[in-house]
DNA sequence: CCCCCCCC
C-alpha cells in the first residue's frame, strides 16, 4: 500500500496555460481520488445518473466528472472514495471558465487507501475560494463573452489565442481539427467548439403543417466517447445536410446551436440538442478508430420494474422467442406492422419488446441471438414491456463484453432457466402466464365503476383495462354463436353453394362457429353486462363453439342445460373499457379479454387472509401438495 | 420551427 506513488504536480499541470497539452494527456496519472459523489440530472426520463469526482495528487486536487461508461465501477462498488487510479484517457474542458476533467477510462490500483497528504485546491474559485462561479451560472449576456472551450490545450485566454493561431497554421482549411470538443461537454455557454461524432441514428425526412407553418425536418443521433446528443436540421438545412450525414459514418460537426432539449421529448441522453443551420460546418472524418459505435447503459430486465413507465433504457438479452409478423390500427387510423420479441437474460427475467415497421418486418433472427437496445421505452402493458423508438438502436449479435458474457452464460445452461415475466401480481411466475392480468390489482365491479367515472381519460380515444373477479349470473342465450369464415373469422351466410364470406368471395362447405357472448356478470358490489369472444366462451363453456352448436342443433333441451351450468360461474376476468356511439348514445362497452378459471390457492395468496401465519402456513400445505400430489 | 413512435 505505501509504495503507491501519486503522479505529483498533474493537477497543476492540468490548469497551467504553458503545458504541452498531449503530454499531459498521454501521461496516464496516477491519483487519488477524495470523494464521489452522484449528480442526478433535473428531469427527464432517459437521464443517466452522472459521477462528480475529485482527484488528487498528494499536493492539489481537482474536480473530474466519471464518463458514464465508468459508472458501474461505482455501482458495483469497484470503486470509492480514496482509492488510487491510474487515469488511461481523459479529456478536460473549460466549464465556466473552470477546467473540467471528465475521466474516460481508468484503471484500479488501489480499492481502499489512506488519503495521501494534504493536498489544496488546484483551481480555487476567484474570490470567495469557494465554487459558487460552478454552481451559478451566470447569464451570458452579450456583455460577458462566453468562454473559450479548449480541450486539446490547457491555455487560459492569452495563450489561447497563440494557440488558435498555432493550429491555423496546421489546418488552414477545413474545420478545426485539433480542437476536438467531448460531446458530453456541449452546452450552450460554449461556442467555437468542434465534434468528432458518428452519426447512430439517422430519420428520414419529415413534413409538418400546422398553426404556426409547415416545413420539413431530420433529426441525427450522434455520439462520440463522451456521450450523444441529438441533431435536427429544418429546411434548407435539410437540402443541405440530409444526404450528406450517412448514417454509422463520422463527422467533424462545429457551428451547430446547443439548445436545450424539451425533455418531454428527447429520447437522447442528453440535456441539449444542436440545431444544425445554414453556417453550420460538417466534414466526414475517415478515421474513425478512435469512436466506439455505441456506447451503452445497460439495465438488467429484473431492474426494469424499477423504471416509471415512459422510462428510456438500454437492455441487452438473448431472443427466445420471435412472434409472428402482426398489425395494429393506431388512433390516427394509421395501420403500422409490428413484432415482439421476447428477451432473457442472466437476472433470470424475461421482457417483451415491440419492434415497428420495416424493423418488425426485416427481423428475421432464429436462432436466440443477443441483442443489445439502446433508447428503448418501457411500458407497464403486463407489468413491463418495452418499444422501439425510431431512434432507439437494434444491433443484433454486438461484439461488446456483455454480449459476449451472456452468449456464454445462455449457452451454458441458462436457456434451461425458467424466466420470470414482469407482473405486479403477487405470484410472478403465475404473471407470465396470466399475460396481462393483475391480481394485486384486482378491482371490485363498484370500483371500476368509480374509476370509470373520475378518469380524465376519454374513453372514446383510449381504453381503460381492469381485472375483477365476477359471477356469470346471465348469458343471452340467442347468438351466443355465429357463424364465422373458417380463413377470416368473419361472419359468413347460409347460400345454394354453402356458406358465403364476402370478404374472402368465396364459399365454405361448413362454417366455423365461433362464440360472441353478452353475459351479465356481479360480484359484491355491482353487476355489469360484459361481451367476450371465441377465446372467453372457450374457457366459460369447456368446450369449442362448434361442439356447443352441435348440441343446440341436436337437443335444444340439453343445450338450455349447458348454458345453465354457466350460470353462478365465478371467473377472473380482465376487460377493456372503451365508450362507443350507437345510433347517436354514448355507452361503455365491457370487452373480455380474459378469462380464467378461479385458482384457490392462488386467490388466497392475494388475500388479506394469507397474512395470517396460520394461513400461510396451510397455503404452503396447499402449493406442495398441488406441486407433489401425484407423489404423494 | 418537430415532438408522431402506435396495439393488446
Amino acid at each position: 500500500m505505501s509504495n503507491v506513488q501519486l503522479t505529483a504536480g498533474i493537477c497543476l499541470r492540468l490548469v497551467d496555460s504553458s503545458e504541452n497539452y498531449d503530454e499531459v494527456l498521454n501521461s496516464k496519472p496516477t491519483m487519488q481520488i477524495l470523494s464521489v459523489k452522484k449528480v442526478s440530472s433535473p428531469g427527464g426520463l432517459n437521464q443517466v445518473d452522472r459521477y462528480r469526482i475529485i482527484v488528487s495528487d498528494g499536493e492539489h486536487f481537482l474536480q473530474a466528472m466519471l464518463a458514464t461508461q465508468l459508472n458501474n465501477l461505482v455501482d458495483e462498488g469497484h470503486v470509492g472514495k480514496y482509492s488510487i487510479i491510474r487515469v488511461d484517457k481523459f479529456t478536460c474542458n473549460l466549464v465556466q471558465e473552470r477546467r473540467l476533467l471528465i475521466v474516460l477510462d481508468m484503471q484500479i490500483l488501489v480499492k481502499n487507501h489512506e488519503k495521501i497528504g494534504k493536498p489544496d485546491n488546484a483551481q480555487p474559485t476567484p474570490g470567495d475560494g469557494a465554487s459558487s462561479a460552478q454552481q451559478t451560472p451566470a447569464p451570458h449576456s452579450a456583455a460577458t463573452p462566453a468562454p473559450v472551450p479548449s480541450t486539446s490545450t490547457i491555455s487560459t485566454s492569452a495563450p489561447q489565442q497563440q494557440h488558435q493561431q498555432q493550429q491555423g497554421q496546421s489546418n488552414r482549411a477545413g474545420l478545426n481539427r485539433q480542437n476536438i470538443f467531448p460531446i458530453e461537454g456541449l452546452s450552450p455557454y460554449q461556442n467555437n467548439w468542434t465534434i468528432k461524432a458518428r452519426v447512430t441514428n439517422k430519420s428520414d425526412v419529415r413534413t409538418w403543417s400546422n398553426q404556426r407553418g409547415e416545413g420539413k425536418l431530420f433529426n441525427v443521433t450522434l455520439m462520440d466517447e463522451t456521450g450523444e446528443i441529438r441533431g435536427t436540421a429544418f429546411n434548407n438545412a435539410v437540402d443541405e445536410l440530409y444526404d450528406k450525414l450517412e448514417e454509422g459514418k463520422v463527422y467533424y460537426i462545429s457551428k451547430a446551436k446547443v439548445q436545450l432539449a424539451k425533455k418531454q421529448f428527447t429520447t437522447v441522453s442528453n440535456e441539449y440538442e444542436l440545431g444544425f443551420e445554414r453556417h453550420t460546418e460538417v466534414e466526414e472524418c475517415r478515421d474513425t478508430q478512435s469512436l466506439p459505435t455505441i456506447r451503452y447503459n445497460f439495465v438488467p430486465l429484473s431492474g426494469l420494474q424499477d423504471l416509471v413507465k415512459d422510462a428510456i433504457c438500454d437492455v441487452i438479452g438473448v431472443v427466445k422467442e420471435v412472434g409472428e409478423l402482426g398489425s395494429i390500427n393506431s388512433k390516427f387510423g394509421k395501420t403500422v406492422t409490428k413484432r415482439e420479441l421476447t428477451l432473457v437474460d442472466k437476472s433470470n427475467f424475461s421482457v417483451r419488446l415491440t419492434l415497428w415497421g420495416k424493423q418488425a418486418e426485416q427481423y428475421s433472427e432464429m436462432n436466440e441471438p443477443v441483442v443489445a437496445f439502446k433508447g428503448v421505452k418501457v411500458g407497464d402493458f403486463g407489468g413491463r414491456s418495452l418499444s422501439m423508438f425510431s431512434s432507439s438502436m437494434m444491433t443484433i449479435n454486438p461484439d461488446i463484453p456483455e454480449a459476449h458474457a451472456l452468449r456464454g452464460w445462455y449457452d451454458a445452461g441458462g436457456n434451461q432457466a425458467s424466466f420470470q415475466a414482469h407482473s405486479n401480481s403477487f405470484s410472478g411466475a403465475a404473471g407470465g402466464a396470466l399475460s396481462g392480468f393483475n391480481r394485486s390489482e384486482m378491482k371490485s365491479l363498484q370500483e371500476v365503476n368509480d374509476m370509470l367515472s373520475n378518469t380524465t381519460t376519454d374513453l372514446s380515444e383510449k381504453p381503460v383495462y381492469f381485472s375483477a373477479r365476477a359471477t356469470i349470473m346471465h348469458i343471452k342465450q340467442e347468438n351466443v354463436a355465429y357463424p364465422a369464415c373458417p380463413t377470416c373469422n368473419k361472419k359468413v351466410f347460409e347460400q345454394h353453394d354453402g356458406w358465403r364470406c364476402e370478404k374472402c368471395e368465396r364459399s365454405y362447405e361448413k362454417p366455423e362457429y365461433r362464440y360472441i357472448i353478452t353475459m351479465a356478470v356481479a360480484d359484491h358490489t355491482q353487476q355489469a353486462w360484459f361481451q367476450g369472444f371465441n377465446e372467453a366462451g372457450e374457457v366459460i363453456f369447456h368446450r369449442p363453439a362448434n361442439k356447443l352448436m352441435e348440441i343446440k342443433f341436436e337437443d335444444e333441451t340439453k343445450f338450455g342445460k349447458v348454458m345453465e351450468e354457466t350460470i353462478g360461474q365465478q371467473f377472473n376476468f380482465t376487460c377493456r373499457v372503451k365508450q362507443e356511439t350507437y345510433n347517436e348514445a354514448t355507452k361503455l362497452r365491457y370487452g373480455v379479454q380474459k378469462v380464467l378459471p378461479l385458482n384457490y390457492v392462488e386467490e388466497l395468496w392475494g388475500s388479506e387472509l394469507a397474512r395470517t401465519p396460520i394461513c400461510t402456513s396451510v397455503l404452503l400445505l396447499l402449493c406442495l401438495i398441488e406441486c407433489f400430489g401425484d407423489v404423494l
